[in-house]
DNA sequence: CATATATTGGAAAGCGCTTTCCTAACGACT
DNA sequence: AGTCGTTAGGAAAGCGCTTTCCAATATATG
């Protein structure tokens, strides 16, 4: 029921081509009289172009499509935020898809359908944010293969198992280690790594990361706890921790050495972490006296936390807009990587 | 170069008309062994259907705008949250656009350009949850207009200035007299007010609700400070309210009287909330013994903040579930209405 | 002034589907 | 056996654009 440009050729009395031509860049530009003809035509009539249609004849969509698991998570917003800025540039609109909602099917097969309707869809590229599961589904690999030999792109935020995809590689394992070798320059000994789930890739490659670190400086964690990607994830992590140490005297007893600095916990990102703050919270220990906290990530919006988050800072909105360049420009790299920055705050009993 | 439906009909010896019967929803089914035969050549080929010619053929297309401000906000990622879901229900695909994000053109215009892009691209329905600015342009209620009357739906949270659009009512207004209402009977008496900019109109409305609710107890802000949506607004807003009193030791002896309970920050929302923390933190004020602190919206990632935030809890993800009900149902109801909670938490001195 | 060369607007052929309309086949019924 | 009502597959006409190819006109060249 909209207006088309057949009507709008009409209206102003020009054939379908030249209209076509004055209003959408064509590489052959109509005469400035009849031009604007056109122009005042299509304005007059409120003339909006049917994308699908353009899409079809043109065979290009002018849409990207961007996998993140939770976009409620910040850590997910933030780069889609970065996303978003490199997709005006190219005048790209942005497919959202999030795998934490799940349908019908299993929810393993969430980014599958997500990727699914992408490439019907025919997005332009797809960015896949989604923190990947480690045992990568056969089917979406070999989608996206299908997909990227048709001329799709693909951009995966840190390595998969897609091996014509252009990948932009995370300091994840780098930056845990780096962190831990920042914490044990600080005096610190003895640490407890909060996991998160084993199965996202993510999460291991930090607790990779953060092992490392620790064995370099010939330690080893007290405990490993795994748990959700979530505060609450945290939350719980911590409190079966504290209660495998007994009762809060024990546990302070173990956690306060005197001889030696607190415990500090590795929490695989900054949410778990904030979780694991609440716990200690309700639990009367103190940050960072009674024992320590760091994270991963820099979340924005906890940049305001008191205490103020040690962590690992990631250009989360950079990373975004990267991959979104890598996804959106034909001739761009085949590869990128970020780094992050430690970031020593008063959690971790930084002045 | 995706293989196309017309090499499945081959494949499978049938015509263009049966393998589209079979492979996608049509009243009328072919034969079982029919069907399977084609169904087999699809999955053989790899055959994913083109939705944009689909679209084209249909005059629908799966797709469901969104437009937010700033999706890194977690105000507006709790939103996009709740309409994720609600568009897999109906098997949509959300576009997503932020209004944050300027191309060229004023700044004013990035919510014409996306809904003109959604326009464009024929979605069944735009749901705008910017938070609108008050001088509504013409031009965007124009094409909205035009767009409804060609068979599209809108819904805007709050009102807006397109009658033909639905609209889900939030109680902004209510919420922040209730608010105001409740740390009143808990023996506060001088607020000042942390107002945003006043060309938003969801923080102009809450702050015209506070100033209700202190009217109704026969009270007066102290203060009326405005500054940006966000928590560096906030920020520096406090810090602005703070210098206008003096020293510390003037301001102390202002916000803090014996006689009564201490002064109490409202905010327009827990973002700005937050910042106003951040500063009264760095003067050593301690909340909520020397100053209280009130946000608006109840952000998930906030609620492990401490001190915890007295706020009123909005249920965000429920608000654009129910946005997107309201959208994607053609029979859905015109309007819709949600209310949130009163949340006394210790930044106002509760226990 | 005639011929070769750009330019410019228009007709029409797709782009990959859906869906109406048609025809053929089949079974049921008298 | 003949007729009618069903059902099922296929041909073809769009959906709203882009773009190639043509024809016609305008410009440049000898």
């Amino acid at each position: 029921m909209p207006v088309k440009l057949s009507e709008v050729a009409q209206h102003a009395g020009v054939s379908l081509a030249t209209a076509s031509r004055v209003l959408n860049g064509s590489s052959r530009t109509p005469a400035a009289d009849i031009a604007e003809r056109v122009k005042s035509a299509a304005e007059e009539l409120g003339y909006v172009a049917n994308a699908q249609a353009q899409a079809l004849a043109r065979s290009t969509t002018g849409l990207v499509g961007l996998v993140v698991h939770d976009i409620a998570d910040p850590y997910f917003s933030a780069i889609a935020h970065g996303v978003q800025q490199a997709a005006l540039q190219t005048r790209h609109q942005v497919l959202l898809a999030g795998t934490d909602i799940v349908g019908d099917g299993s929810p393993g097969d969430a980014e599958l359908a997500a990727v699914n309707a992408f490439i019907s869809y025919r997005t332009d590229a797809i960015i896949l944010a989604a923190s990947r599961l480690l045992d990568e589904d056969p089917r979406l690999a070999k989608a996206l293969s299908q997909y990227i030999n048709n001329g799709g792109r693909v951009v995966t935020l840190g390595p998969s198992a897609i091996p014509e995809a252009r990948v932009l590689t995370v300091a994840n394992r780098e930056g845990a280690t780096a962190l831990v070798a920042a914490l044990v320059a600080q005096g610190i000994k003895r640490f407890v790594i909060l996991a998160g789930p084993h199965e996202r890739n993510t999460a291991r490659v930090r607790v990779e990361g953060f092992l490392h670190g620790l064995a370099e400086a010939n330690l080893e964690p007290l405990a490993v706890v795994h748990g959700a990607f979530t505060s609450k994830g945290g939350y719980d992590a911590t409190v079966e921790y504290l209660n495998s140490l007994g009762d809060k005297a024990q546990a302070l007893s173990v956690l306060k050495d005197d001889a030696e600095s607190p415990v500090c916990i590795l929490a695989a990102n900054d949410v778990i972490a904030l979780g694991a703050m609440t716990a200690l919270r309700s639990r009367e220990l103190s940050i960072p006296t009674d024992i320590q906290v760091a994270g991963f990530d820099d979340i924005p919006t906890l940049r305001d936390h008191s205490p103020a988050l040690t962590t690992y800072r990631l250009p989360l909105e950079d990373m975004g807009k990267l991959a979104a360049e890598m996804a959106l420009n034909p001739a761009a790299k085949q590869s990128g990587s970020v780094t992050g920055t430690v970031v020593l705050r008063e959690s971790a009993g930084h002045q």
